[in-house]
DNA sequence: CTACTAAATAGGAATGAATCTTATTTGTCA
DNA sequence: TGACAAATAAGATTCATTCCTATTTAGTAG
């Protein structure tokens, strides 16, 4: 992603942040710009290590309850892995993820057929739909080979 | 489920452990016993307070490293939810799950166009897929009622 | 520009889930 | 039956996350 590309995303993070009063800290913007910049689906901790590059004494829990805000406000979704810490993801349009089950790497597809899945019909009544999470978890490309030459 | 059918699914159960190698213990069939009839998609921890009360010395460690086994030799599925404790599935048949985010609930649902999904094509190049697994995340009939009643 | 206030942060303590360690017990099979 | 590898109990440890509290700071009104 591009530096201006970035530079209106902060803008428009900037303005939800507005919306919802929440204070225009330098730590939120780092923390989102990181999460932006990242393409690895980070975990908090992992943003943790990037972001006290910059500021080394932001806390651990600055990190992690400011990516649980960013959930909140919508700017960014928790990615479901199985087991493990939680990953953040600020890739809010349509897309699917696939899980290596064995490195941990979580990478984004498209699928034109996934997107278009509509909301069941036998669903319990009344169950009230807000988000739908495919991942397909298995062995990418990279430990696929590691493991055949082992 | 009635006794007939939870007895043969043990016996099933019991099969796929000698296939393995694995031995069978009270602990092993007691837990997978309970797995099965219980249609919450238990935690380890809601397990163990189950199960403890056939075997009050078990410990959670049994439970929890049972359950694992049971996953790696195929006769139970983790269910992702989002953060939280792992929650297990004994059942095996295509199906896919509801998640209520106020009350932790799971409930299964059957849908034909989910699960006639093909992998899709456009996908890095040699991910070997080994599971999908779909979740919605909403609230559910009982929460929604609890809600625009407070 | 200054002062105020509510919100946010840093740092560490506490909690909860999952795993590991070790001594003991128990299926399994010869 | 006896031997042995596998499984278990119990507690310690690790890791992720949340909570607590004193301090700092962004936003705002004067």
């Amino acid at each position: 992603m591009d530096e201006q590309r970035i530079a209106g995303k902060i803008e428009a993070f900037i303005d939800t942040c507005r919306r919802h009063h929440l204070k225009i800290t330098p730590q939120r913007v780092a923390i989102y710009r990181e999460l932006l910049q990242s393409d690895m689906h980070p975990s908090a901790d992992a943003l943790y290590q990037i972001v006290q590059q910059a500021y080394p004494n932001i806390s651990f829990d600055t990190v992690n309850r400011t990516l649980m805000t960013f959930v909140n406000i919508g700017v960014a979704n928790v990615v479901e892995i199985f087991g493990g810490a939680k990953r953040f993801d600020p890739n809010l349009t349509d897309h699917h993820h696939l899980h290596c089950i064995q490195c941990g790497k979580i990478t984004d597809f498209h699928d034109r057929s996934f997107d278009q899945l509509e909301d069941p019909e036998n669903i319990p009544d009344d169950f009230h739909v807000l988000g739908k999470r495919i991942v397909l978890k298995g062995i990418c490309s990279e430990c696929r080979r590691k493991r055949s030459i082992a």
